[in-house]
RNA sequence: GGGCUGUUAGCUCAAUUUGGCAGAGCAACGGACUCUUAAUCCGUAGGUUACAGGUUCGAUUCCUGUACAGCCCA
């Protein structure tokens, strides 16, 4: 009746009773001074095999392997920096060596002791002291292949960190992008400010919300879909240049490009035009390449993306026409129809807007592989966005893509109230709830503004050669198992 | 929402084609071993084959449903 599992956490379970009559506390409060395994490696290369050291160092790790050979026993010690070979004789610990023997493949230990090189020239610890930090009542994931199954990696993230090396990296990576991100933008002037991530209304753009509700308040609230009108709020407010990087709340599919909760940076800046928001993706996303990747050609899936200027520009019609390989006049329906179903997409209950952005998801984007800005959409796809002086029709807005997928959306902001009050009612969500609040703000005059949206996840993406979202978010949304405890 | 595929020991994988005692490596357990490193050698144990049904003398294998996941499409 009893399974393999639990037999295993059994036997781990009477090792943790044998540590504790054994008077050794298995769960220690704390372990003093350490040296990191990666200073250790640094500042002792220079050894020659058979050679020590005199002076200890302090190390402390998760076991990661272990090697027993009687009177004496080789182990693999793991921190965040490294890994080193630990070695430990009955000669040198005395009463002490069997509890070393003891130890289990995952356990948390701190060493002292001085480094050699092994004669087959490994760099190594000798122990001369060590004590049990955290005892580990589980076997970890096999050494050799790691942690396979994509489920498990995903709900047991600690697991594929301990297992699979490149996936640290991965985090490493997107930490260092966000901190580039940020240098970039405040060295600029700007400002990071945080808004409200429950809102009372849903606002700047079109997605399904969460929806909670504040006891006290006795008011619904909603997660936000993206943080602009707040921004644009501050712009009004005279701040003049604002970011924000953080989470993001959709109520929609899963698939490899979406999870729920997802990372957005908005940032907006007074006085600038969507020209300028362009010019700043453009160096935005180089200087983050070459201060993550060192270059500005990075490989993503295959392909070479160049990321050196000037990025390609076209319009969205030109984008439909040469890319799409669509002859339509957006501005006859009926056109636009036909040629979508032509295609073979599903064009029921949507409206001509929604089908040319879904033209240009399936007809356009797949295609665009080098960094390209795609400029001057119809207005009915974009409320928030200025209409273009030369052609109403259209609003100076862009969309930039690369690696076959969007990565950001900029717009020169509309900032004539009255005009947003009727673009507003034009649209499916304005209909139902107009943003007073963000109408009367832009009342009182806001300055011509860019404002401009980036993906991170998909930055990271695209700088850690990931084909899922899910592989850059640490714990992605997946559906809850109804399983046994464990 | 639709289609296809997957789920076998703690982990990584066989066996399913053509139904016939479910195997291996790592990890574990016992033993040997004072420079090993995917340590080695001898031995032991470990399975409700995701779950629920069905067909069959007999199902991991065939069929139906469910759950979760992956890929593609909407």
């Amino acid at each position: 009746m009893e399974s393999s599992k639990d037999r295993l956490l059994e036997e781990r379970k009477t090792k943790l009773r044998w540590w504790i009559e054994k008077d050794e506390d298995p769960y220690s409060a704390r372990f003093g001074p350490r040296h990191s395994i990666e200073w250790v490696r640094n500042s002792h290369e220079d050894l020659k095999a058979g050679e020590k050291r005199e002076t200890k160092v302090s190390l402390a790790g998760r076991i990661v392997a272990l090697r027993g050979h009687g009177k004496t026993s080789f182990a693999d010690l793991k921190d965040r920096t490294e890994r080193i070979q630990i070695y430990a004789r009955e000669d040198r610990l005395k009463k002490r060596y069997p509890l070393f023997q003891k130890l289990d493949i995952g356990d948390i230990i701190g060493v002292k002791g001085k480094v050699f090189k092994t004669k087959s020239g490994e760099l190594t610890v000798e122990t001369f002291d060590f004590l049990l930090l955290a005892k580990s009542l589980r076997p970890l994931p096999e050494k050799w292949h790691g942690l396979q199954d994509v489920e498990l990696r995903y709900r047991k993230r600690y697991l594929d960190l301990i297992a699979n090396p490149g996936v640290r990296d991965i985090f490493l990576q997107r930490g260092a992008i966000i901190n580039t991100v940020r240098n970039f933008l405040n060295e600029r002037g700007f400002l990071e400010v945080e808004t409200p991530m429950m809102q009372p209304l849903p606002g700047g753009a079109t997605a399904r919300p969460f929806r909670t509700h504040h006891r006290a308040l006795n008011e619904d609230l909603y997660l936000r879909i993206a943080p602009e009108l707040y921004l644009k709020k501050l712009i009004v407010g005279g701040m003049e240049k604002v970011y924000e990087l953080n989470r993001n709340f959709r109520n929609e599919g899963i698939d490899r490009l979406h999870n729920p909760e997802f990372t957005m940076l908005e940032v907006y800046s007074a006085y600038d035009g969507y020209e300028e928001m362009m010019k700043l993706t453009e160096e935005l996303i180089q200087w983050v390449a070459k201060q993550i990747k060192g270059t500005l050609e990075i490989s993503y899936q295959k392909e070479r993306i160049h990321l050196s200027s000037p990025w390609k520009r076209m319009t969205f019609i030109q984008a439909l026409k040469e890319i799409g390989n669509l002859e339509v006049n957006l501005k006859n329906e009926v056109e636009v129809r036909a040629a979508a179903s032509e295609v073979g997409l599903n064009v029921e209950g949507l409206t001509g807007a929604q089908i040319l952005e879904h033209l240009l998801d399936h007809q356009v984007v797949p295609k665009l592989v080098q960094p390209t800005f795609i400029v001057d959409y119809p207005v009915a796809t974009s409320p928030l966005a200025k209409r273009k002086k030369e052609d109403p029709s259209l609003v100076e807005r862009f969309e930039v893509f690369m690696g076959r997928q969007e990565i950001g959306n900029a717009y020169s902001e509309l900032n004539d109230p009255i005009e947003q009050r009727a673009r507003f009612a034009e649209t499916e969500a304005g209909k139902g709830s107009m943003d007073e609040d963000f109408l009367e703000a832009l009342e009182y005059g806001m300055p011509p503004t860019g404002g401009l949206g980036i993906g991170i996840d998909r930055l990271v993406m695209l700088l850690t050669d990931s084909v899922s979202i899910r592989q850059v978010i640490l714990f992605p949304q997946l559906k809850s198992k109804s399983s046994e405890e464990g």
